[in-house]
DNA sequence: ATGAAAGCGCTAACAA
DNA sequence: TTGTTAGCGCTTTCAT
């Protein structure tokens, strides 16, 4: 591999003067830029990020923590991330956490002794829980929190308002005549699920219903969270809607009512979502849900923390975007 | 951030013997040493990992080029290959192409600058049409190739045989009184795609079958391309069976013909799939496939390459597993 | 407009 | 067993 010496050698220039043209630095004399330029291309010459890392202690590359690669709705949030961490320059580097605090933990030291410029977290986890340890990353490089409030810390957050989100759809059910509402938590205490659910309690408080009558149940972030979930409901109960809190989940619910019992959807039993992720509008019936508009998510999220690796002067901020129904045929 | 020299003045012995500590040579005084790891403690100090893969040009990274996040089949595959990346100690980064030449040169030229110790390719390219380019690559780094042969390239491959596990399925949904076969190729003139495809044809001949007979299709790798594939077979005629090439992609085919032609699946058509997803078991009707053994994949992919990266004695090899039939609801 | 020299944090060959 | 020294490839003062 040619270095930066060998380039200025054969240009019969020093290393400095190859370095400014690299750096596109306007103090250097158009004749010598052609030469070094020229220079470059015979020797096939690529600078070394490495070296060039190790001056600024930059490296153009920022680490996306998420819980799993199998979620879709990650998925996709991954693609759009990665698109415009392309289009600056950037790499996107992901590792996921499996939702284990230990790993966790293991990825942030060992990124940030790696020298990533930045942090997306996608993690399930409550702000406060954390909010040392938050700090603590945040004063070493720029933070940017999904789907979470960012509750006062000095970090970005970008996240939909998932209380009215619920809220909107749990009315909307309850004005379709559903009484018997079956729910679906997602696992964990974290804020992303309590505005949820607070969203799906409101609703049936607000409609004079009583909450007694839901059936409640808990699923991790898989699809076979939600069927094993869908399956201990309807041993207990057998509701007439089933408000899931996430798109995969709620495929999950949807396959135990069709495989196993037998169920029509909508007909016997209501399904619905949250995310919009590709794959809901192509279920069977396709699925009910709330719409997270991915790609402003992922490229509001990845462009800020981006401008505030490159300039220290830009501000945190709390973008909060809104749901929108998406209402299909597994509740009409 | 504490450096190496701070914790050599502080502990009172030199740079050299703070790096013997780290890298846990044995010439080094037990007291010495636990002074030296004492201090190291006391300052928080962590080695900067740029500055040591300055020196020996290992970042004890490497990239993983895959088409795109979304196909479950990638995001399994990738589940796993950072399992065993975490393991032995590596980051895996992950690369999508969308299958787009420019796209991927640009990933490999960044990647190679930055210094990533090997690489592992989903791509879908004939080796043939890339064995230069591909021989370049491995003449600086390991490179493990998966879902397609080496073909006499300085690499290692892991596949399974896939024009077997096609001829299984086929030659079973014959068996079973299939005569109309409906087939969607995955998009691409790409040896696993061909692979498959004259497994197919070949089951089709040594059953006596008419080639013309078959209802011929093409999907590029996503859900939304087996859907539009069905609508297009399902215009110019009406199959008995549906063989795609790909898990997606039949999931795809199913919610067409059970969402827009309200079809019975599989008293109307049988549809089956390739590569075992985990949503394959759970969509409605469960899915038969063939199975590819995900997780060994990319066992044997990920320890191969770091293998090859840590003892350049470890040879390149080729890598070949069973496909397995997987007899769901789709097609009984 | 150009270059010499120092240094980023670490490792390794050689000396003691 | 420990330390000295050189250097990985680059950027960045500070001179010239």
């Amino acid at each position: 591999m040619a270095t930066i010496v060998d380039v200025a050698n054969k240009a019969g220039v020093s290393r400095t003067t190859v370095s400014r043209v690299l750096n596109k630095s306007p103090l250097v004399n158009e004749k010598t830029r052609k030469i070094v330029l020229d220079t470059i291309k015979k020797l096939e010459y690529t600078p070394s990020i490495l070296a060039r890392s190790m001056r600024s202690l930059k490296t153009k590359s920022f680490a996306v923590l998420i819980p799993e690669f199998t979620n879709l709705y990650y998925s996709e949030l991954l693609k759009y991330i990665e698109i415009e961490a392309r289009k600056k320059g950037y790499l996107a580097v992901v590792c996921t956490t499996e939702i284990d605090p230990e790993r966790e933990r293991e990825y942030v030291t060992q990124l940030l002794r790696r020298n990533v410029d930045g942090f997306i977290f996608c993690w399930y986890r409550s702000a406060s829980e954390y909010r040392h340890y938050l700090k603590h990353i945040a004063k070493k490089v720029p933070v940017v929190l999904l789907d979470q409030p960012a509750e006062g810390l000095p970090i970005t957050s970008v996240y939909t308002d998932g209380f009215k989100g619920i809220n909107d759809i749990t009315t909307y059910l309850i004005q379709k005549g559903h009484r018997k509402l079956g729910v679906i938590k997602n696992l964990g205490i974290f804020p992303v699920n309590q505005n949820r659910f607070r969203g799906f309690l409101t609703a049936v408080e607000e409609n004079g219903l009583r909450i007694e009558e839901c059936l409640v149940e808990e699923a991790d972030y898989s699809m076979e969270g939600g069927y094993d979930a869908a399956r201990r409901m309807l041993e207990r109960g057998f509701p007439t809607a089933i408000i899931a809190m996430d798109d995969t989940v709620a495929i999950g619910a949807m396959e135990y009512l069709l495989n196993e019992k037998k169920l029509s959807i909508p007909k016997d039993i209501a399904v619905s979502g949250y995310d919009n992720i590709g794959l809901s509008r192509l279920t069977s019936p396709p699925l009910t849900t709330v719409s997270q508009p991915i790609e402003i998510i992922a490229a509001e999220a990845t462009s800020h923390l981006i401008n505030r690796i490159e300039n220290k002067n830009v501000k945190n901020k709390e973008i909060v975007l809104p749901p929108e129904l998406k209402i299909r045929a597994s509740t009409e």
